[in-house]
DNA sequence: ATCATTGTTCCATTATTTGGAACTTAATTT
DNA sequence: AAATTAAGTTCCAAATAATGGAACAATGAT
């Protein structure tokens, strides 16, 4: 939980539309279809101004409410998502080097971006298990306990890595997980020395990866590519000799991008 | 173009929200980033009004404004749409039985619903190439021109279907697409007798498919599933006889959502 | 049948959005 | 390099939309 970057109920400067976003946040992180009472308690509002942001919300196609009066995600945003995510240029540029490292290792690789306090993997490509789609992309991990999300931070001036540290709240989702911003910190600093972050079974118990920084010239991506897979198969000895492949591939990318984008700026 | 269900520039009457979704239309449309004198052309609007508008909704991360002062689509448009579909009742309960057609007959598998005027693919399960994945899931299709958009259609009562054909403007994608209400009501209404509807090329030349109506009781869900796959393999007669296993594997998942959803009504 | 709960509509008040213009910054031309 | 044009941003009185309390309807439990 708390996965998005918006954290915090704090006021944000975007008036309407924020307080609608709010609304949408609230039904689609919900384990289940909420009723309007349920959303009422949980959005603390009058009845009626809640009424008709949801009525709002449900014309617009953002939500759905079904025959029992239970506002669910609206398909709409699925529509959205796939624009977003078929045009989106760093994927584009990434997807060849990302397949190359699957083959050349058999694990699972990803690539995700940092947005706000959280990673959006952006892509995966799996081994030849048959693949759940959608099943991580476009999901939100805190940045805290992923490898994707130490090398990105990794890559932050040390004023903005800080300041986004302090505004965690960490939640303990294996006993390996990061809980206070200074064993975080201290290891963010060996990340940005090394080049390389691991993920030591920090999110999901049995589950680690090695991953890389990667970002683009104009840091409007910063995030990274991993190696994933189960614990039991990949050694840390393992996962320290994919460092290196791990590395190059994200050096490739950035190379692609240069070139891609470069000439442009 | 025009694939979703917006399509005319109407009038919504969801205020500042509608006037926002507008914008999000615009920017997601459009085939590359778009600058701010881009959308200014498009949208019609007043400067300052433009500016804040975007602004919002480059804060909130629907939208995203890169090194050039280019907008694009927002990621936080992928967490969003990762929630909606990992939560779909429709899509859950169809799953297994998307995945006995695909190995009973070896091609592409479709699931999609109706919303206004295009289908949106809920799920897609192919063969042993790798998966492209997001490649179909999420993406908004014409209703008039897909097996699953036909199948859908012919759920409709009369009335209805009259009122949403007449709101269709037609694209010609091939030389096999429907072009006039009179052809495409022609069709519906053997596709309602039959059960079972085809797409003959209308869509993309050299593709086509087999695809049978569902629907949940409560109207929540009206769409269809298909078996797809390339002309030279798929003949009109190995579609006909598929039309049988796609309209079983349909009565499954309608069964399914009976058991699953009927008890809490 | 009655009461309690849930969901919907209404409307004066309040807050936000609007849009024109002035202003700043960046790009292009002379 | 200076002048010119275009692009992007900020400001504020007027127009518009959102708010929230209360009354109303629909549903469901006792």
């Amino acid at each position: 939980m708390d996965a998005n970057g918006s954290g915090a109920a704090q006021a944000r400067e975007t008036g309407t539309l924020g307080k609608l976003m709010v609304l949408l946040d609230l039904v689609t992180h919900a384990d289940a279809p909420l009723r309007f009472t349920d959303v009422l308690a949980l959005a603390g509002q009058p009845r009626g101004t809640l009424h008709r942001q949801l009525s709002h919300l449900v014309e617009e196609g953002l939500l759905e409410l079904d025959g029992d009066g239970r506002y669910a995600p609206g398909l709409r945003l699925l529509d959205f998502a796939a624009r977003s995510w078929a045009r989106n240029e760093f994927r584009l540029i990434a997807e060849p080097h990302l397949a190359d490292l699957q083959r050349a290792t058999g694990e699972t690789v990803h690539l995700g971006v940092l947005r706000g306090q959280s990673i959006i993997y952006l892509d995966k490509v799996e081994g030849r298990q048959p693949v759940r789609m959608y099943s991580q992309i476009g999901n939100a991990s805190p940045c805290y306990c992923t490898g994707v999300g130490k090398a990105a931070l990794s890559l932050l001036p040390a004023e903005s890595l800080v300041d986004l540290v302090a505004s965690l709240s960490f939640t303990s989702f294996t006993a390996s997980t990061h809980v206070s911003a200074e064993t975080l910190l201290a290891e963010i600093r060996e990340i940005a020395d090394q080049g390389y972050a691991f993920d030591r079974e920090e999110h999901e118990a049995g589950i680690c990866c090695v991953a890389a920084p990667v970002w683009s010239e104009d840091r409007t991506f910063m995030g990274g590519i991993s190696i994933t897979g189960p614990a039991y198969r990949l050694s840390m000895e393992l996962l320290h000799q994919w460092a290196v492949p791990v590395q190059l591939a994200a050096g490739r990318i950035m190379e692609g991008m240069r070139v891609r984008l470069g000439p442009r700026r």
